[in-house]
DNA sequence: ACCCTTCCGGACAGGACCTGTCCGGAAGGC
DNA sequence: GCCTTCCGGACAGGTCCTGTCCGGAAGGGT
C-alpha cells in the first residue's frame, strides 16, 4: 500500500471508531507501530489533531480540530447524507439550501453508481408524505441543477409546467431554495428576458452547456425572500383568506408551513393569512391551526371553498356528536392528490 | 507542501469545482503540470477515477467510481450535512437513522468547534416548527449516544421523564430511531432488567464509559417495530379512536405522522385508527385527514376530547357559513404547546 | 484542412523522504 | 512497582518523488 493510501485508510479507521491502538493500527496498516506513530504525526502536521492516551486502555482517537478532516464514509452513511441533505429543511436560515445544495452535488458527483439507486429508493419512502408522489425530487437532477448555480454556468433543461405544457429552456440559473420538502430553482431566463421560479422536480434532462455568465442582481434581497413572494403571488387551485385577532408573530410561529408572506399584519393585534392550497384538504389544515388559536376569526372566500369548508365542519361536530358521520358527496374535491404549492413560471 | 497534503488539496478542488484545467492545478498546488499528472494518476489508483478531456475547454473532472473518496466539505457544508443529519426523516427505511446517527458521530467528532454553535443554530430553526420548543435534540449529545451504540460501551446520561422526574441511567444502547424529528433511544437498562426507550432530547450529559457489552437480542424484529410498539402503547393527553371504512393501506398512505401500529386493519375494507395526540389540535389534524378520505367514519373516546372536537367543527361550520366565528373558551386547552408523541421510560 | 489548446506518458538525474530497527523515556492503570 | 501504552531520536538502505525535457494524440474553432 503506498503511503497517501495508507494516510486515507489511517484517517478511515479513525473515523469508524472511538479509539484504536497503535499496535491494532500497525497490524490493520500492514507496518510497523513506529510507522503508524510517524502517520499520526503526519495527520497531525495536516492540521487534524489526533490525541492519544498512554498507558492500558489507550489509544489514539481524532479530535476536532482547526478544520474538517476529509470524510470518509461507508455505503449506508453515503446514503443516509444524501438522504438528508435531498430532504433538507428549508424555513428561515439564509442560504442554507444553497449550501445543502451545493454539498449534495459534492456528493452526487463521486457517488458510486451502485449507491444511486439506493437514494432514490429510500428519498422515496422517507420524504413527507404530505407531498403528492409524482413530485419526488431526482437527487441527479438536483445535483446538476446545483452545480450549475455554484459554477454560474448556463443550463439547458425541459420543463414541464404547472398545467403540463412542456417547454424546453435555456437559462442562468441562480439559487436553490426549498419550501416543504420541495426544490425550487430561482433562474434568470434570457429569452423571456425576465426571472421565473422552476419547480426542480419538473425539470428533467437537465445538462449544463458549458457556458459561463456573470450572475445579475435578483430583484430581491435573497432568494428565499423572493420565492415567497412569487409564491404568495401564485394562483391557487383554492384560496381564502382569514383576519385573525392574533399578531402576525403568533400566527407564524403556529401555523404549519410558515411562508411569511402569507401572513400579513394589520396592527399589532390582528393580522390577516392567505390559506391558499392545492387541495381543499390543505386549506383546511391551515384554518384548523388557526381555529386552534382560539382567538376571534373571519374568514372570505369562494362560495366553493366556503361550502367544503362548511360541509367538513358540519361533518366533524356530526361526528363528534353523534359517534359517526357519512361520507359527503360535496367534499369530494378533496379526495383529489395535492401537488404542492404553485409555481411562478 | 508535502505529497500527501497536496493529494488531499487536490481532491477537495476537483470537488469544489465542475472542472479544472491541468495548468490551473498546477499553478494552485505549486507544483509543474507533470507532477498534476502524476498526481491524478495517483488518485485514479487509488479507485478515485479522474475523467480527462483534451482540447480548448477541456481539463480534469470527478468521476464516480468504485467507492466514494474522501469528502472534503467546507464549514458551511459542513453545517449543512450536520443539519441535513439531525433532522434526518424516519418513516419506513429500516436502520436509516441509525446510519444517520453513525455519520453524524463521525460528522460530530472531528467538527470543529467555531461550527458547532452554527449547527446547534441552524437546527434551531429549522426543525419542523410543529415541535413544541424544547424539544430540540442537541447535536452533540446525539452524536455522543449514537457512537456508544456503534461502539457497544455502557452509557450513563441524566434522564427526565415525561412527568419531569429527573434520573440518573446507566445502560446498553441499542438503536436509535427517529420519528418526526424525535430521536428515540432504544436501550437495555441492567438496574430495572429490561428494555426501555429515552427521548433524546430529554437526555442530558451523557457519557460514554468505556466498558464494552454484548449486545442483546431486542425483543422485536428491529428497532423501528419496537419503538412503534411502545409508542402506541404509551399514555397520551387526549386519545380518540375513528373506525375508517377504508383500507388500512389507504390511511396509511394520506394521514399525516404515519406510524404503522396507529393503525388496524379490520378486514380488507374497513379499519380503526389511533388518534392520540398530546394536543387537542393534534388529534383535531388528524382526524381531519380522516375527513379528507371522504368516506363512513365512526369516532369514539373521551367527552373531553369529543367536546372539543365537536365545538371545533361547530366553529369551523360556523365561519364558513357566517364568515366569522368568535373564540370559544371550550377549546382552551388545545392552545397549550405540543410536546409530540410519549415515550415509554 | 489547419492550428491551437489541452491532456498524455516515457526517460532521466538528483535528491528528498520514507521505512524498519533499535533504543531509552514518560505517563497512565492495576 | 509492574505492565502497558505512547513517544521520538538516530541511522542505514533504498524507494520514489520532482522537475525537465520531449514527441504524440485528441478535441474545437476557424
Amino acid at each position: 500500500m503506498t503511503m497517501p493510501a495508507r494516510m486515507l485508510r489511517l484517517l478511515s479507521l479513525l473515523q469508524s471508531r472511538r479509539e484504536w491502538s497503535g499496535a491494532e493500527l500497525a497490524e490493520r496498516l500492514g507496518v510497523t507501530d513506529r510507522t503508524v506513530r510517524r502517520d499520526v504525526d503526519r495527520l497531525r502536521e495536516l492540521g487534524y489533531p489526533v490525541d492519544a492516551s498512554p498507558g492500558t486502555g489507550g489509544g489514539y482517537r481524532l479530535a476536532s480540530g482547526r478544520d474538517l478532516p476529509p470524510l470518509l464514509l461507508d455505503d449506508d452513511e453515503a446514503v443516509a447524507v444524501a438522504v438528508g441533505l435531498l430532504t433538507a429543511p428549508g424555513g428561515g436560515v439564509r442560504g442554507i439550501e444553497e449550501t445543502s445544495a451545493r454539498a449534495l452535488a459534492k456528493l452526487e458527483q463521486v457517488l458510486p453508481a451502485r449507491l444511486r439507486h439506493r437514494v432514490a429508493a429510500v428519498s422515496e419512502v422517507t420524504l413527507p408524505i404530505t407531498l403528492a408522489k409524482g413530485t419526488r425530487t431526482d437527487p441527479a437532477v438536483l445535483a446538476v441543477v446545483a452545480a450549475a448555480c455554484r459554477d454560474h454556468e448556463l443550463l439547458t433543461f425541459d420543463y414541464e409546467s404547472r398545467e403540463g405544457a412542456p417547454s424546453s429552456r435555456r437559462v442562468e440559473p441562480h439559487h436553490l431554495v426549498t419550501v416543504h420538502g420541495l426544490w425550487y430553482l430561482v433562474a434568470y431566463d434570457p429569452e423571456r428576458a425576465d426571472w421565473r421560479t422552476f419547480r426542480v422536480d419538473r425539470v428533467t434532462a437537465p445538462t449544463p452547456t458549458h457556458r459561463r455568465f456573470s450572475p445579475r442582481r435578483l430583484p430581491a434581497e435573497d432568494a428565499a425572500t423572493y420565492l415567497d413572494r412569487t409564491l404568495a403571488a401564485a394562483p391557487y387551485r383554492y384560496d381564502a383568506v382569514a383576519t385573525v385577532a392574533a399578531p402576525a408573530s403568533v400566527v407564524l410561529e403556529r401555523m404549519i408551513g410558515p411562508s411569511r408572506s402569507r401572513v400579513e399584519p394589520l396592527g399589532a393585534r390582528r393580522c390577516r393569512v392567505r390559506l391558499g392550497g392545492d387541495t381543499l384538504e390543505i386549506v383546511a389544515q391551515r384554518l384548523l391551526s388557526l381555529l386552534a388559536l382560539d382567538v376571534d376569526l373571519t374568514l372570505d372566500g369562494p362560495a366553493e371553498v366556503l361550502d367544503h369548508l362548511h360541509a367538513t365542519g358540519r361533518r366533524l361536530a356530526e361526528l363528534a356528536a353523534t359517534g359517526s358521520t357519512k361520507r359527503d358527496s360535496a367534499t369530494k374535491a378533496s379526495t383529489q392528490a395535492g401537488t404542492g404549492p404553485g409555481d411562478g413560471a
